[in-house]
This record gives structure tokens, sequence and C-alpha cells, in this order.
RNA sequence: GGGUGAUUAGCUCAGUUGGUUAGAGCGCACGGUUCACAUCCGUGAGGUCACUGGUUCGAGUCCAGUAUCGCCCA
């Protein structure tokens, strides 16, 4: 093995390896093995890998490689998103360059250019997600606009539209003039923003009296339909039915009451635009009123604005305002804080407009989707989400699905030169149905929009697998068992994703949902290109090896939480890769010739008392990292693994078996030999999850039954081997090590001298005097020149002295370096600290209700601390008299 | 406005169902070239667990409220 661990030699040779080996792919469990199923959330295909896909990947990869390891045929689904909006946008912006546009180039040609574009980019993101270790099956890796899953976006078209759940109107929609499409709510974000509140007169149409009416947007009032009060205030009473009159345009509009209106805001009067607010769209429906558009579909204003048509919306807004001010008309502007709809791609100001649209009617699927989490079909995890999830399917409105897009599905329906529409699987069906209906000559047109893309997404744990075909794959891997993905896309993917399973289906597409949170820069904040804070995960892997990252991102938070991530975290985990590294380097060179084999027998009763110990420790965890992993808090159970791997294991367990690896005893050394490769190969295999590539690395170097690391079993915890009398020793030995290193440290002993000390055990006696070598040797003491008794009967002189649990009394003599004033310092503070403890506990054991109510366990856990505290005391309180004495 | 998360050491974070003296990594101080590892080893300093009140024998942990920051929904 190389000396230095060097990630770079060995982490995309042991990838291919795997990969060529047919590792990845869930047949190598056999035919009776269950099923465990991950669809990764598929990425942009023209994008790059970000440190969030890195999070998604080390999440999934973790539960494959875990459920691989138990002898589940695990399958891992990769594939591709065809992103309609950022993809064309993308595209676009290439034509931009070259001073042409697809208007210019037309569609055929431009979807040309866009298919060469993925085939061009595609492929980053699998060569990443190689590099990230994604134990995925490429064999099965798919993309949305394939023509299997493009048939499935079809058929459940189809089906919706037949099921009379999706319909095709003229409704308000949020219209994206930048991008010049419809975009659904979701694609919405809403910023708070410095604006205007423009307090103005709608003058009555048969009086000289007005009702003040405030707006933020005084272009809109160009489209004004009504004006609209609060039924119960009383400022207005006298208007309710009496006309008013648009200003600009002189169309009279009445005055309607709805309970809707907020007395407290602007003047209490409401101007109701239908045609271009969401809110006055439905008040409008209530009354009736008509919806007036008087805008383009690029925001311009159109004829219904009159003399403003041809404007763009800001400037139509200031004309009119300036207009209206010269008619006396203006009231008073106030600065005002308002919510401002923004697209979520491109960030222009969204204009809700109407439009004719395709929607979904979600009210049903939404209800079958609250169902299935309500009822434990599918568990939401953290539990918290589920809050969330259900608050927004309650009031869940319908879904708009047609895009103005080039890329992506096209939408199955097909027009008659009258308009009549056929929907239908393909045009073959469509033209079918169309010469029942018109004769045989009729010529059709596709509808010209795409679908969301989150129409296919929602497809894609079934569509994935072959659906609408019932597939062996589908038959054998559908439901899915887990979706992993980031909270933000809930809605988005994962709501959706439920509900098409559920009604294409009839199944749950998963049992699982599983929600990580959000990665940020080390000070907390979004990683964006424009902050230029951006981790880039494939720079992070060149520099500090792949298992680094995916460590940092695994342990560096808790499910569902955000997490701030930094560089000298992954610096830090790198080092974790060496520490295993050169561990396994040590064990493998010491291995000798004596032992080759994985399995074999144990020698029982060469166990020495560390050898129990860890092999105790080792079962704990074993039970332990299991539970944490069978319950998603894969955190906790990599920190777990790395405070054994690192204190338990490297720090005390093979600093104490060098004491026989070193020796002659043949035996002792086999023995030590093979706890060592036993407990380094369990805890590689407990690690492989988290870190595949080290662990491998490593793993192939030791003795071992098996080819691969990847396909080795996952231990299993052995209760006979939990030892507590092993460990409370252990304990103790720790303890008098640490207490030696301590004073020698205190005192300034030069390292590497070995030094002398007395030792009174007490009742620990004949265990210390049995492990002596081991004190020793990690408190470098002369063995020689060691005493060690039950008792002192006087304190030695010129000592510095501990005392520790179990009454231990430890003595260094260090004559000539004793500060006498100071050792009696030390010894006060040791003092106080057991009285503190003891007042402590004596408190709680002297409480009735604690003695009554604590469990049993507790109440003695306190008795067994105050006599070892008590014990501990009477020394110290011996030893302080004796210093005392001495001055 | 409704909901929700966070607040624990200088920094980044753990802390499972309430139960010894609240932990880790980094950073800091001191000391170390002994044959796995200086990407290391040893020792140490450092916390009123945001605040107030409650439940309990016992609260970082449960409940209510407050403050600050963040997110989601409207």
């Amino acid at each position: 093995m190389a000396k230095a661990y060097d990630p770079v030699q060995f982490e995309e040779p042991l990838y291919d390896w795997w990969e060529s080996q047919g590792y990845f792919k869930p047949e190598i469990a056999g035919e009776d093995a269950e099923p465990f199923v991950i669809a990764m959330p598929p990425p942009n295909v023209t994008g790059a890998l970000h440190i969030g896909h890195a999070m998604t990947a080390a999440a999934e990869d973790l539960m494959i490689r875990y459920n691989r390891m138990k002898g589940k045929a695990a399958l891992w689904i990769p594939g591709t998103d065809h992103a309609g909006i950022a993809t064309q946008l993308q595209v676009e912006r290439a034509l931009r360059a070259e001073g042409t546009s697809r208007q210019e180039i037309g569609r055929e040609r431009f979807l040309d250019r866009t298919w060469a574009w993925k085939e061009e980019h595609g492929g980053i993101i699998t060569r990443q997600h190689r590099r990230l270790g994604a134990s995925c099956d490429w064999e099965r890796e798919r993309f949305t606009l394939d023509a299997g899953l493009s048939r499935a976006v079809n058929e459940a078209f189809v089906r919706l539209y037949e099921k009379g759940l999706i319909y095709r109107g003229e409704y308000l929609i949020n219209w994206s003039p930048g991008l010049q499409t419809a975009v659904s709510d979701l694609e919405v974000e809403y910023s708070e923003e410095e604006g205007k509140l423009y307090y103005f007169k709608y003058m009555l149409a048969d009086s000289d009296d007005y009702v003040a009416v405030a707006t933020t947007r005084p272009e809109t009032i160009l489209g004004d339909t009504a004006v609209a009060v609060h039924p119960d205030d009383e400022r207005y009473q006298d208007f309710i039915g009496k006309m008013c009159v648009v200003p600009a345009l002189g169309r009279k509009i009445p005055i309607i009451a709805d309970d809707y209106v907020d007395m407290e805001f602007g003047t209490g009067a409401l101007k109701i635009t239908p045609g271009h607010d969401p809110n006055d769209f439905e008040i409008g429906k209530r009354h009736n009123l008509p919806v007036i558009n008087i805008m383009n579909k690029d925001a311009t204003m159109n004829a219904n604005a009159g003399p403003y048509q041809g404007l763009d919306r800001s400037d139509c807004r200031k004309q009119l305002w300036a207009a209206m001010e010269a008619k006396g008309l203006t009231l008073e502007v106030k600065p005002h804080r308002m919510q401002v709809p923004r697209a979520q791609r491109g960030g222009e100001i969204v204009e809700p407009m109407v439009s004719t649209q395709w929607f979904v009617k979600m009210q049903s699927l939404a209800d079958a989707g609250l169902a299935a989490v309500d009822d434990g079909r599918i568990q939401i995890i953290p539990e918290r989400f589920t809050k969330i999830y259900n608050n927004w399917l309650e009031n869940i409105k319908d879904w708009c699905i047609s895009r103005q897009l080039w890329w992506g599905h096209r939408i199955p329906a097909w027009y008659a030169p009258d308009g009549t529409f056929f929907v239908a699987h393909n045009e073959e069906e469509a033209y079918e149905k169309a010469r029942a209906q018109f004769g045989p000559d009729v010529i059709l047109e596709q509808d010209a929009d795409v679908l969301d893309t989150w129409f296919s997404s929602g497809l894609w744990p079934f569509s994935t697998l072959g659906w609408p075909d019932n597939t062996p794959d589908l038959q054998r891997y559908y439901p899915n068992s887990v979706m992993e993905t980031g909270y933000d896309i809930l809605f988005f993917w994962v709501a959706r994703m439920i509900m098409s399973g559920l009604e294409y289906t009839g199944q749950a597409p998963f049992h699982t949902v599983y929600l990580h949170g959000i990665i940020r820069d080390e000070s907390g904040r979004k990683m964006s290109k424009t902050t230029g804070n951006v981790i880039d995960p494939l720079e992070v892997i060149d520099q500090y090896g792949c298992d680094a990252l995916r460590f940092s991102l695994l342990t560096g938070s808790t499910p569902g939480n955000d997490m701030n991530l930094s560089l000298d975290r992954i610096a830090s985990n790198r080092n974790f890769g060496n520490k295993i590294w050169n561990a396994t380097r040590f064990v493998v060179t010491n291995q000798g010739t004596a032992f080759t084999g994985g399995s074999g027998t144990w020698n029982l009763a060469g166990f020495t008392m560390p050898d129990k110990w860890i092999l105790s420790r080792l079962s704990r965890l074993i039970g332990e990292v299991t539970r944490l992993i069978d319950n998603y808090n894969f955190g906790e159970a990599g920190r777990q693994l790395y405070d054994f791997f690192w204190s338990e294991f490297a720090d005390w367990y093979i600093e104490i078996a060098k004491i026989r690896l070193y020796d002659t005893d043949v035996r002792a050394q086999a023995t030590a030999r093979r706890v060592l490769v036993h407990v380094l190969d369990r805890t590689l295999r407990m690690l492989h999850p988290f870190i595949p590539f080290v662990t491998e690395a490593a793993w192939q170097h030791l003795p071992h039954d098996g080819e691969a690391l990847i396909i080795a079993d996952w231990p299993t915890e052995s209760l006979a081997a939990i030892n507590e009398e092993a460990e409370a020793n252990m304990a103790i030995l720790i303890d008098v090590i640490r207490a030696v290193r301590n004073i020698r440290s205190e005192y300034d002993v030069e390292p590497g001298k070995q030094i002398t000390a007395l030792i009174a055990a007490g009742e620990h006696y004949d265990m210390l005097e049995k492990h002596i070598e081991i004190v020793t040797s990690l408190a470098r003491l002369d063995g020689k020149t060691l005493t060690l008794q039950k008792s002192f009967a006087k304190k030695p002189d010129q000592t510095v002295g501990q005392v520790i649990s179990g009454g231990i009394e430890i003595y260094l003599p260090l004559a000539g370096m004793i500060d006498v004033e100071a050792e009696r310092e030390r010894v006060k503070k040791d003092l106080v600290f057991l009285e503190k403890g003891i007042a402590g506990c004596r408190g709680k054991l002297n409480n009735k209700g604690f003695v009554e109510k604590a469990p049993a366990e507790v109440v003695d856990r306190e008795r067994e601390r105050l006599a070892d505290l008590e014990l501990q005391l009477v020394k110290v309180e011996q030893r302080l008299k004796e210093l005392e004495a001495m001055s």
C-alpha cells in the first residue's frame, strides 16, 4: 500500500471496476431478493452538477449501497430531465450570440439545435455522477424526452383528459412576458419590494362626487370593470350600486359590495381588474363582471387601453398617471412595501393575464395524495414536512400545464380547421377520430404548445420502468422504495409524483419520502453564481477526494435541515480517509504470514480484555449504526463510525495491540492480528456506504472472503460479544493511562522518558496487575521500577498524584520538580470538585421524589457514583493532609 | 396574516424515547521526527444550551410565551 492516502489514485479506477463487474445492477442480488429502489431526481440534462446534486447522490448512494449489502436487489435508476424553460433559454442565448433567434430559424431547426445541444452537454452530468461514486444502473438510464417516456406522457395526458381531469380554457394565468409563456403558480416567486400606493378619484357617473381608491398598479385602471367596497363599510353605503367612470376611457363600471375587501387597506375601496389580478378575477366571477385584457403578450398595452395602446406597461403607468393628474383625478402617492410576483426563471415581473391554456383539475388528485400520506402508505421524513405537504394539497388550485415553448412534450391534441380538437395518443389515432367526424379529407394540426416539464417528471418513478407497458421491470421494481430529494421541490415534484402514481398506477409510487436541506456556504448564504460563493463538487473532489466530500455532506447536518458547508470540514474529513488508509496499512503490514484467510475459527480463550472490549464496542456499534440508518439518521450513524474508528480503534486498540504484535508470543500475535482484521473489516463495511472508495481500496488489501466490499454482507450485531466487564475494565485502564499522561504533560516530563510510578489500585489490583504492560507501554512508564499495590500505608513523598474513579491512586515521583504549593492547589481543586459532586448526588438521593419515582436503574447508578466519589474523597483528603504537613 | 425551522464552545455543527460532570471537528495554548498516519500523536483551556414562565423527583431535550434570523404558504 502506498504510504500516503491519495484518493486520486484509486477512486476512478475502482468505479470503473465496480461498474464493469455489474455490481450496480440489481440482478447481482439474485432473483429472490427483495427489491430496494430509488429513482434519482433527474438533473437538467444540459446543466452541471452543483453541490445540491452531490448531496442527493451521497444520500441516495448511501441507501443503495447499504441495502445492496443487506442482500436486497438494489436498483438506483439514473436519468436526466429535459428542463423545458432552462434548456430552451440556453439554446436561445446561443442563437442570440450567433445573431439569430428561434423564431428566425423555426421550430424544426430549433429542436434539432436543442437535441444537438443535449447530445453535446448531456454526458457531463453522467460523468459527474460517476465521479461522485453513484452506484446506479446506467443501463437503465432514462431521459424525459426518450420515446418511451414521451409515450408515457401522452398516455397520462389522454387518460386524464378522458376522465375529464384535463381541460382547455381561457382563464387568468401567470404570463411571463420575457419568456413568452404561461407559468404555473409554483413558478412564480413573490419578492417584497419598495413600491408606491397611488390614491385617486373614481368619479361617479351621475354626480361630482367620487370614491377614493388606492392601487399599486395604476396602469390596470384601464382594465377595471368595477370598484368594490366592503358591504359593512359605513363610509360607502350610499355608493353601492352606483356607477363610476374609468379615467381616460370613460367606461362606466359599477360599485359593488364584496366582503373580500379589506376596510383598513388604502381607502377601503378597491378597483377590480379581473383581467390582471387573481383576486379580482375571483371577485369578477362572483359578480359576473366582464374580463378585459388590456395587454399584449409582450406586456405592451393593447387596443383595450385606448390612447395608451402600444406603450409598455410601465410607460403606460407614468403617462396615464400624468394625464389623470392633469385632470385633477389624483390624490396622493405614498411609499408602500408590496409583494411583487416574479418569474422563477428570469426574474422578470409576471403579468396575470387571461389566456387559453390547458389545465389539470387537481382536487380529486390532491385528495388521493393527502389520503396516501394520512393513512401511512407514504411516510415523509422529517415528519414536519407532512404538515407543509398537507397544507399545500388542501389549498390546491388547478394546474396550468401548457407552456408556449418548443422544447418539451408537445401537447397530444390535434385541431381540425374549425377548432374542434382531438386528444389522442398519437397523430394517427387523432386522425382516426377526426375522420369519423369530418370525413377522410380532414387536415389536423397539433397543438403548438408543450407540457410543463413537471408533468413528465411527475411520472418518473414508473415511466422509467417502462410504464404504460407492464414490463418485467415495472412489475419487479414498482413501487419504488424511497424518494430522496431536497425539500425545495416537495410541491413541484414529490407531491406531483405521488398524485400521478396514485392516479395512473393505483399505487403510491414509493413508501418513504426523505427530504434533505439546502447546502449553503459556510456563513449560511445560499450559493449562487452571482454571489460567487458556489462550491463546485468536482473541484472539491479533485482537491480532497470524493469520500471527503460525501462524508462531509452526510455528517454535516440533520435530516431536513440546511447545511453550511465549509472547506475546512471537508479537509478534516479527508484526514479521516487518511486515517483509515493508514490504520489499514498498519494492520496489513503487520499481518505476517501466519494468517491469510478471512474466516476461520477464533481462539476464544486467547482473547485479552482489550480484545473483548473492542469486540464488545464493535457489536454495539453495529447495532447502533444499523438502527440509525434504518431510521434515516445517516449523519449520526456516520459520526459514530468516525468516533469509533478514530478514538477507540485507532487511538486505543491499535496502540494496545502493538504490544502483542511486537512481542514474541506467536499465539498472542495471531489473536491480535485476527481481532485487528475482524474489527477493521466490519468497520470498513459499515463505512462503505458513506465513503465507498477508501473503504473498498483498503478492504481489498485485507485478508477477505468475497470479491468486493461493495457486495459484501452488512455486519450483524453479536449480542454474545457484548461484554460489560471488559468495557468497565477498559474504562479504568484508560483513566489510569490518561492520569499519568496528564501529570507528565503538566509537569513537562520529557515525552520519551520512561519514568516510574506508584499505583494503589484497591479492588482493581488484579485487573491492573494483569494489564500493567498496557499501562507502562501507553503511558511510558518503567515497568521494572513501577510499584503496584492494593494500597499504601503512607502516601509516597516527593510525588505528584492523582486519584481517579475507583479510588485508584497514581503517584509519579518527580523529585526536584515538585512545587508543593502548586500540588496542594491541584489537590484542593480536586477536593472541591469531588465535594460538589457528592453534594449533588446526596441531594438527589435524599430527595424522596427521586428515589421513589426515578427508575431503579437511575437511582442505582447515582448510588454507585456517590460511593465512587466518596472513595476518591477519602484518598484526596488524606493526600491533602500530608501535603499540608510537608510545608 | 398563517405555518415552520434555527438559536448549544471563537467558527461549523451533533446531542435518538427527559436521567452521571452537555460532545465532535476546525481554531487556540503547551509538548512531541519511537518503525500506520505531522493529512499525525499527547495534554489542556473554552459553554448561564437565546430569554421568561410552566410540567416533572429531574429539562439542552416536553409545554406556553417573547426576541432575533431564515424559509414556506397566502
